[in-house]
DNA sequence: CACGTTCTACCATTGAATGGAAGCTGCTGG
DNA sequence: CCAGCAGCTTCCATTCAATGGTAGAACGTG
């Protein structure tokens, strides 16, 4: 009962506190964030209060809390991955406009592909929510086209998560699924998000030949034809990856 | 010489990390982002360390810092401003399949409005770049729009910075713009950000008669056409503010 | 290879962070 | 109309986590 009962330091909490909204919540009470951080009501106010004074957070009237504008504005402006969206960018409306699919763009994130940037079919209802979504690399196609450009080792242990296994998925058909989309260049999956679609992916490349980004789409399975598909992804994506160095 | 010589709090610190990122760059390294951040080395150094165990910034080696993916996808996934953007976006996409124009959306902040999502008119380059961007209310028709159906309180107290004023800017010009666009439903500004386009932008008002953002195009002056365009913005203004409840 | 620069690690000092308790506010149902 | 409740806000004595000068390591450079 003094400075940290808990064991954590002030950046743990803010951390915590910033976590605590569940995905696409953006609002959230009070009391329901101390209770999900695991902080005291007090120290969540007081926390909370601060926060919102720089306006990385919101204290609305009532104890309503929701990430703040200036956290917003921040974050956009100075994105890690501005670079590649703003390369990425006039690419994926090209694609959109010759072949009119969903268009999406994804990095690898621990053992997930983080979708950075969606262009939506023309005349679908668009789906901007799906942006900082993330799929596991072996349920899709973005995250295979990536693994399967990674380094041995780091493949090696992405795999090794499969070894133990219940069974559900063996190492052997992720590797497989890997090697596939390494060979021929782009990895594809049907039906595993959505059983009526197909998911198409190649990996972005920079100029240092580090694999950073993967470039996909997603078709309804009736209008599947990898022969048009693949080659314009590919050009596409080396004319984005010309443009980056790291 | 202890906790805190600055006298100012960790989460102080924080923010001012954050906070030191100029507009647009994405990577700073470790002693410009203390010098910055106005931050003892080692203070810095450690602060960095900590938030990046958490992911909310990337503490490469030889000291490069960048926001976190994390961090990113954190703001992203809950941003105050995605029930906005969701609801905008089919009908910011309508209009630039319709008119072939630079489409955008912004937010009042202060006495600036801030963009928060953006289409490029087709064919042109993509400039993804100014999401997240930021003009002051009287240079910019969506700030005009905004602000001209914010409360006469708000508006009064915005009037007061041009009371002093060397003159540049005078409050009766301001205000007259502000009357103009209350009055006729919508703002438009020529060739004030550059000199060959013309902005025209309308306000969003949701269910309960608060204007919430202001839906805008940029199009070139000599492709004007205002009694084309306006019920075009407007109509689709009502669309996104049916939708939105706060 | 010596020098300058920048990053990283260490650790004694000390004041900022902590959180229980009490007060406040607004709502609800009897 | 008011008692009771639930959630927000404030207060403050206690105490340990944060601080930053210093020293050392790792570069890169002339």
């Amino acid at each position: 009962m003094a400075n940290s009962a808990s064991g954590d330091s002030v950046v743990d909490r803010v951390v915590r506190v910033i976590e605590a909204f569940p995905e696409g919540v953006t609002s959230l009470q009070l009391s329901e964030l101390a209770d999900r951080s695991g902080l005291p009501l007090s120290s969540a106010h007081r926390l909370v209060r601060q926060l919102s004074e720089h306006g990385l957070l919101d204290l609305g009237a009532g104890g309503t809390v929701r990430l703040g504008l200036r956290l917003w504005e921040l974050v956009n402006r100075n994105s890690p991955t501005l670079a590649l969206r703003q390369a990425a960018m006039p690419f994926m409306e090209d694609i959109q406009q010759v072949l009119n699919q969903n268009v999406n763009l994804a990095v690898l994130d621990g053992w997930e592909a983080l979708f950075v940037e969606r262009l939506s079919r023309r005349g679908s209802v668009a789906n901007r929510a799906q942006i900082a979504g993330r799929m596991s690399v072996h349920i899709s196609s973005a995250g295979l086209a990536l693994m399967s450009h990674q380094s041995r080792e780091l493949q090696a242990e992405y795999l090794e998560q499969f070894a133990d296994s219940s069974g559900k998925v063996t190492a052997g058909v992720v590797r497989h699924l890997l090697a596939e989309a390494a060979q021929q260049g782009y990895a594809q999956l049907a039906g595993v998000v959505d059983p009526d679609t197909w998911g198409i992916a190649v990996p972005v490349i920079n100029s240092k030949r580090r694999t950073v980004a993967a470039l996909g789409v997603v078709v309804p399975l009736a209008e599947m034809r990898l022969q048009a598909l693949v080659p314009a992804l590919q050009t596409a994506a080396r004319g984005i990856g010309r443009q980056l160095s790291d």
